[in-house]
DNA sequence: TTACATTAGACAGATATTGACAAGTCAAAA
DNA sequence: TTTTGACTTGTCAATATCTGTCTAATGTAA
């Protein structure tokens, strides 16, 4: 599930409003809708407030807003597995060189 | 291999010149100095351009590119893997959405 | 209707990206 | 040693993108 619909589905299911969740982060109402409908992608700090607001694991959240944006990315590229498949390639081998210091 | 040292390669294969290859993009021989070397990001177009004097698939680099913006953006999270596994799953069921229609 | 939650659009200000220029390093040739 | 040519680096103005808010609109239940 998309980040934002994730985020929308546990807030409501604390049957938080948006004006409440948004207040906790210091942001407008309208730009939390945005975020949890995926027409604006969320700021790192933003993520963290959120976890905070609806008391979710901020690692967890963190992850979830990446995986989205490498999907916003790719997603409409006809060989996006193999781009994905290319990156973790490169993951691992700079986690070798790292380890090799 | 990141895109800007892959690049590299094949234009040092090809005996061309920074100053060649760039005139033939249309850009400085400063610029396309740094994407080879990783401190910029190429744009889409200039990877197209890339393709063209370089006589390489353009579909070939375009997937490195995105790889390698990719690596950019999470190599340094402890998670990464699990971020792109996330993403992966993201996009099958993006897919299988898709096919549905 | 009224009240309240949510959403859409538009805007100005903040931030980031872009490409070029000039000055720099370096190595090989003269 | 000077010169030459390839490449690199730092800086900067112009441009593009992003950010958050405001306002107005939509939807919905009482």
């Amino acid at each position: 599930m998309a980040f934002g619909n994730y985020i929308r589905k546990l807030r409501e299911e604390k049957q938080l409003l948006l004006r409440e969740v948004a207040s906790q982060m210091s942001i407008d109402t309208a730009l939390l809708s945005k975020i949890e409908r995926g027409t604006r992608i969320a700021r790192k700090e933003q993520v963290e407030d959120l976890a905070e607001a609806l008391n979710e694991s901020e690692n967890e959240l963190l992850k979830l807003w990446m995986a989205d944006k490498i999907v916003k990315m790719i997603k409409d590229e006809s060989n996006s597995t193999e781009i994905l498949k290319k990156a973790e390639e490169e993951i691992k081998n700079l986690t070798n060189k790292k380890q090799q210091l």
